[in-house]
DNA sequence: CTTTCTCCACTACAGGTGTAGTAGAATATC
DNA sequence: GATATTCTACTACACCTGTAGTGGAGAAAG
């Protein structure tokens, strides 16, 4: 399941694309990833490392090994941020939402902007 | 200077207490740390490691090894937060509103009290 | 002064991560 | 069928992190 999944940087950049192709092998992760830069064989290893995590499952399909993510991007975002919200502001999200405001990240008068739109899109659903 | 700040999450634990106690010893670290089981030489490990990171500078006073924040709670909080930003949300700190707030993280209705809150404070500031 | 305590520097070691090479198997191409 | 391409598994290696032990120097205590 979901628990605690803590990825890096490079690890959330390939699971969220292969979330985004809805699985694939590590040459179609390698051809989708922002970053071009890096070996096949790296993709593949991160692959394999993820796997292990439990984050992916893979199937060998012919010649080809393809993973299928195991969590959503959603899954993922709220765990990380979770992660971040429990060790610097322990645990109060609304700490974290002050201090994007306070940090001047985002203006007070976007915070209602905001609410509308989220109650609309409530509506909607 | 402060530039990407990025500290696990044990680091960020001595810093704050560091910070907390405006600098102090390795000993010192420890007896404020919220977790108490290490040991004392774990405590100076990470202590050294994160000066020669450049967060901290140290100053042998007497006998002790004195250690002193060279940059804030804030900005370490800043820092990480804006990593998490552009990693999870490619840089748009809105999106990571949205997030908190449709994860249910957050009220939407405690968005406007939060707003108040914040327009408040600035009033007084 | 000798014993004990305490601190620091150094060392250690396992696990995670970024990065990638190599070997061998399977496939596609000529 | 021989050759080139491509994929996976295995291996490698450096660096970071968590965690802590050891040894020696200095301070405190008796």
């Amino acid at each position: 399941m979901s628990e605690k999944v803590k990825l890096s940087d490079q690890q959330y950049q390939i699971v969220e694309t292969l979330c985004h192709l809805q699985g694939g092998s590590a040459r179609d992760v390698l051809n989708n990833l922002p970053d071009q830069s890096l070996a096949y064989t790296t993709v593949a290893t991160i692959l394999t490392r993820l796997e292990k995590k439990g984050v992916l499952s893979s199937e060998t399909v012919g010649r080809e090994r393809v993973y299928t993510p195991e969590i959503s991007v959603s899954e993922i975002k709220r765990s990380m941020v979770g992660g971040l919200i429990s060790t610097l502001f322990k645990g109060d999200s609304k700490a974290l939402l002050a201090h994007l405001v306070r940090e001047g990240d985002v203006d007070p008068n976007e915070l209602e902007d905001l609410r509308q739109l989220l109650d609309k899109k409530e509506e909607q659903e």
